[in-house]
DNA sequence: TATTAGCTATTGACAACATCAATAGTTAAT
DNA sequence: ATTAACTATTGATGTTGTCAATAGCTAATA
């Protein structure tokens, strides 16, 4: 018995003709007669009775295909399951973020998300590029939100926009334009708690050692309200990622200032194991973070050309 | 998608387990892996993500596989349908029968029947071997009641039983056993309306011209009890079957000789064009009169060359 | 760092089978 | 007898489900 048999005897039912039937079902009238004999000699019981004209379903036979017309509706169910599936958002995320991307893209996707998907659930840490490495092989998190490239290529990347960084602080000469990492070297550099890959990559962009920053004053913010404070009081530098200049006051927005090209930029990306459970959710996270940030993003229309992609 | 690919991503829901699903299967598990994958192609949806041990069944792939079970068990319905219904007997069976054969035989075996299987409907006709071949042609009837052979051979026959034809009548010098159908011949033999095949039996078991019978005096009765009334008031005789004499009264069962081996039978049988819707039907229908029947007839004991079968 | 055990995926070969075109066989009508 | 309208059969072919063998991956262990 297979699913055609079971097509053909449906169809033959509907049509009393082998021809037909056999034309409906896009086959030949031989094929249709073959496939139908077999599956009458499976069942050991004939269902058609092919004497007359139009052809007879026997009384065994009519109930063969009652069933027979169950199983293909249902059969129909399966084949569209899929794109029904595909279009249904709903049940639990795991997303782990890094702090410095959480706390200027958070806000802005959250409400969009939870509003059009009313039955997704998300929990969100925010953790540590190392932790949310470690907690995607273990299950604890389904999708991690990081700053790439990776050391290693052990997951899924989906790179989801670049934002420039940018420098805050007490700029010499006010050149608010054309700065080059190399013209700040030589300032204070404030930076994020160690461990941090926004620190790391803001080091490798400005080819800084880290024996060279805060060597007479040691102190780690956390957060990038820290941060910013401390470059207030001691006059120093630090760079900011665009999302976040987005977020500051008038006052503070006035503080920054543009390298000239190529900027530098750091790539913000989904990492996940593929194919994992959640895939559906993840490219729905995705879509919703891709929408709404790359719109807001000046780095958004640049060419490669004009980024240099910070690495850790 | 086929039906095997059903099963096994059930079974690979069930076991978490390549391998042991595969087991379960009775294939090899590189069967299992190419056939889950190619369902998953066509589906373009992953179902299990194999990155885990054991595997997990993603969100969409449990919708998936809740809908190929509800397929399986209509499978498992339609296999086991077949055994089911071989088994019942019910529905409409349109029956011709001739008769003589009506009058001795359906009165043993519809109630047995109708009782055995209350949801059957009988119609029954009782009318001439030529009209049963013509109405089975056209579907007026499902299945005829006969004396075979017949002389063409159009039609399915199933033979029920033979049954001997008996002398009913004055015998001459009382010898009530060991008669030859050549001893009877110039008696007054009285014989059923014309074209009634008992009659035709009759005169080519007693090798009879029709000429020679009733000349002086014409009368065809078309029924036994009239035949044996004629035959009572005329001191003739007439051949009537066993089943017949079975229903005689015991005053009139004196008048009834047998013949000497080889006995003159004539033979009945169920025609029908097979395949036919009805088959089921018909098949419970000779079941039935033989199991009631044969036990009765002292023929059924006889050996093919005690009889002599009659002809038309 | 090897190594092992326990998985799934891939490959190449093969046998089974659904399908087809062509034709035979059957029936009913004229 | 012939025709028209059916279904069944046949022999060839391309597809595909299946297998054995092996590659590839991961986690645990030494």
């Amino acid at each position: 018995m297979n699913l055609q048999q079971i097509e053909y005897i449906v169809a033959l039912d509907k049509f009393k003709s082998f021809s037909k039937a056999a034309e409906a079902c896009f086959i030949t009238q031989a094929t249709l007669s073959t496939m139908v004999k077999k599956l009458e000699e499976e069942f050991d019981m004939v269902i058609f009775d092919r004497k007359t004209n139009p052809i007879i379903t026997t009384d065994c036979g009519k109930e063969i295909i009652e069933e027979a017309k169950r199983i293909l509706i249902h059969i129909n169910n399966l084949k569209n399951l899929p794109s029904k599936l595909k279009g249904k958002i709903e049940g639990e995320l795991k997303i782990g973020i890094i702090p410095t991307i959480a706390s200027n893209l958070l806000h802005r996707i959250i409400p969009n998300l939870l509003n059009k998907y009313p039955n997704l659930r998300l929990k969100i840490n925010e953790i540590t590029t190392s932790n949310i490495i470690a907690q995607l092989k273990t299950g604890g998190i389904d999708v991690g939100i990081v700053s790439t490239p990776l050391q290693k290529n052990e997951f899924e990347e989906k790179i989801l926009y670049y934002e420039k960084l940018m420098v805050y602080g007490k700029i010499k000469n006010n050149q608010k334009e054309y700065l080059s990492p190399k013209d700040i070297v030589y300032e204070k550099i404030w930076l994020l708690e160690e461990g941090n890959c926004l620190s790391d990559q803001i080091m490798n962009v400005c080819s800084l050692s880290a024996k060279k920053v805060n060597t007479n004053f040691d102190f780690k913010p956390n957060s990038f309200d820290s941060l910013l404070n401390m470059v207030d009081i001691t006059n120093g530098l630090t760079l900011i990622p665009e999302l976040y200049v987005l977020d500051l006051s008038k006052e503070k927005k006035g503080k920054v200032a543009n390298f000239k090209t190529p900027y530098p930029v750091r790539e913000v990306s989904l990492i996940y194991n593929r194919p994992y459970a959640k895939l559906r959710l993840i490219n729905a996270l995705g879509k919703e973070i891709k929408q709404t940030i790359l719109p807001i993003l000046h780095t958004s229309k640049l060419k490669n050309k004009e980024m240099i992609i910070a690495k850790m």
